[in-house]
RNA sequence: GGACCUGUGGUGCAGCUCGGAGUGCACGCCGCCCUGUCAAGGCGGAGGUCGCGGGUUCAAAUCCCGUCAGGUCCGCCA
């Protein structure tokens, strides 16, 4: 047998460990009163907890032990009297018997239960978040993201990465996400930021010659807070020299599908791929859900010289929702506003009935034009048809919303759909000045098939850009990286970023291109949402020990909080308090 | 910056539509009883500024306005 770790100089072993084969031991636990079963004067079970599960042990009813009292006992293992085996208990069949009790430490009674019988306002628990990380599911899910860490870690090893912290403090760049700023004490007036990504550093690790580089990154961003985002987020972040896109997704598939292997104990197949433009027609969305069809359907030539105004633009998608003739009126009207919040004009509906198609539209509309809608994507009698007209972008845009919202089952259902979305457009649209808008970071190679385009038809070059896609969660995207100077500054011109403006923020990297680059690619995934749902969590608090409101506060601390004036007076600032 | 939802003993809910005494349920807590329980059981008990402020009303948990906190989403996240 191997070392026991789980013993110390307190404890023979966790209590989870305690098994048949110890029957006649007499040896020591530690944990948690977990639940105590009184029966008369003399006799008692408590039920003793620890990250390995309960162990009951039977002790005298006179040791007044609580709910969550932290304890020592010490005692022989016994097989149960018959009759007595709890089968519902992984230590069922054994008990701790002729007890000494040592008190290490009394409780209060808890603000919530511990048990899983009810759920607890995340409110609550996450005022008493030490508490909350003592039930079952926090310690399952973070347990869970430790063994995920570890087999990102093992897999990047075994690809030869090399693992590089990089700073936390670090230099503004006024791209992109806004910072979190931390003043400077010996530079009264001057400022570091907190990275929103390493990917500068990773960047000159290449010039470096780390050839491979993997980080498990903490990544910081002041920006709103949702389900899938907090301040702060771990990625794992890597980048290579000498490869192409193809290297980089073969690396982090790799990595990925260990970790699903770990996480689900079956390992996936391989991750297929769709272009960003199929995903847009087909799903309405750069993140498509794959656990389900309902794709979208265009039906722009049907509408191509219609004489319904509603229906006159340039695009015209459909879906169709089986069974969705159901729908009541006020589920319709529900569905429109979604579609109107999303910059949608309207939203027509189709109910394909056996008397044919019920619809507010269906008698402005020609005889083609209906049996088009009647024919979406197969329709059968008692499913609903919903019709989108508008910008291509717009309509695939509210469409694929209504897809998710119709469609989509609950994160912790279906299968684990995997799919790389690749050609992604270089410039996303044309600000005021006519100049393109970056869809990426500015050092994105454009596609080498489509440069000669970047001055005619900018929105028709394709970038070396690729994003992780899971059941509908963006996991993570990256880029083959311009390393050729002459591309760099034909891609700074495009974006109207003069050389002097180049220089000022980017001047250290682009320096560094000066003394030998390589070809270089990279990418970064978000462990929270890889984790929340291998974890079946709707949230990727559930998966983060202190996490952070949508406010942006810590309930459990307090934080942010103000700071004493010998602080401000160090950082010379002064505060301007709102009025 | 915006939309919507939630806030009732320690916890989870019901009560709110249609105003009438802090009413109810479950768990937990405290005390007593109970020698084989494991969602233990029996008896008894304590525990409330109905988030906060204002308004309407003879009367507000309930209706109205504001505000705070939490959540979901839009914007935002190159």
């Amino acid at each position: 047998m191997s070392k026991n770790y789980e013993a110390t100089s307190m404890r023979d072993m966790l209590c989870g460990s305690v098994n048949a084969e110890h029957i006649g031991q007499k040896l020591s636990v530690c944990g948690w009163v977990a639940k105590r079963r009184e029966h008369g004067e003399h006799l008692a079970f408590v039920d003793l907890r620890d990250r390995s599960g309960l162990l009951q042990v039977v002790v005298d009813g006179k040791v007044d032990v609580r709910s969550e009292y932290v304890i020592r006992v010490t005692g022989t293992v016994t097989k149960r009297p018959e009759g007595t085996i709890n089968d519902k208990l992984a230590t069922g069949e054994i008990e701790l018997t002729d007890c000494t009790v040592e008190i290490l430490s009394a409780a209060e009674p808890p603000p919530f239960q511990l048990d899983e019988r009810v759920d607890i306002d995340e409110q609550v628990r996450l005022k008493y978040r030490y508490l909350d990380i003592r039930r079952e599911k926090m310690q399952r899910n973070l347990r869970l993201r430790a063994a995920v860490n570890t087999s990102l870690r093992s897999s990047m090893e075994a690809q030869g990465f090399c693992e590089v912290e990089t700073p936390l403090l670090w230099a503004p760049t006024p791209e992109g996400a806004r910072e979190f700023v931390v003043p400077s004490r010996l530079h009264p007036g001057d400022f570091y930021v907190l990275p929103q990504s390493p990917q500068i550093a990773k960047q000159l690790l290449m010039v470096g010659g780390f050839d491979r580089y993997y980080q498990i990154a903490r990544c910081l961003r002041d920006e709103d807070l949702r389900a899938d985002r907090q301040f702060e987020f771990v990625q794992l972040d890597l980048e290579a020299s000498f490869v192409t896109q193809e290297d980089i997704l073969a690396f982090v598939s790799e990595a990925v599908l260990n970790a699903a292997e770990v996480a689900t104990g079956t390992r996936p197949g391989p991750i297929g791929s769709m272009t960003w433009h199929q995903a847009l027609d087909e799903y309405g969305t750069d993140k498509p859900d794959l656990r389900f069809a309902m794709v979208l359907q265009d039906l722009s030539e049907v509408f191509a010289a219609t004489e319904v105004k509603a229906f006159s633009a340039p695009t015209v998608k459909a879906i169709r929702v089986p069974g969705g003739a159901e729908f009541s009126r006020a589920k319709l009207d529900q569905l429109t506003e979604q579609a109107k919040e999303l910059g949608a004009k309207g939203l027509a509906w189709f109910r394909i009935t056996s008397d044919g198609v019920d619809s507010p539209l269906a008698k402005f509309l020609n005889e083609t034009e209906i049996a088009a809608i009647a024919a979406v994507d197969g329709a059968q009698v008692g499913d609903i048809v919903f019709c989108v007209a508008d910008e291509y972008a717009q309509a695939c845009k509210v469409l694929g919303s209504l897809r998710v919202t119709l469609g989509a089952p609950p994160v912790s259902e279906g299968p684990h759909h995997y799919v790389w979305i690749t050609d992604f457009p270089m410039f996303e649209g044309i600000d005021e000045d006519g100049n393109p808008i970056a869809a990426h970071h500015p050092f994105t190679m454009p596609n080498p098939d489509d440069i000669h385009l970047m001055k005619t038809d900018p929105l028709e070059v394709r970038a070396r850009c690729y994003d992780l896609v899971l059941n509908g969660w963006e996991l993570g995207s990256g880029s083959v990286r311009i390393s050729d100077a002459a591309i760099q500054a034909q891609v700074f011109t495009s974006l109207g970023i003069s050389d002097e403006e180049a220089e000022s923020r980017f001047g250290f990297l682009m320096g560094a291109f000066k003394y030998g680059a390589p070809p270089h690619a990279g990418f970064a995934f978000g462990i929270d949402r890889l984790v929340a749902i291998f974890a079946g969590e709707e949230n990727i608090r559930e998966v983060i020990a202190y996490p952070k409101t949508q406010s942006g506060s810590d309930l459990m601390t307090g934080a942010p909080k103000n700071i004493t004036e010998r602080q401000l007076r160090d950082l010379r600032i002064k505060p301007v308090l709102k009025g």
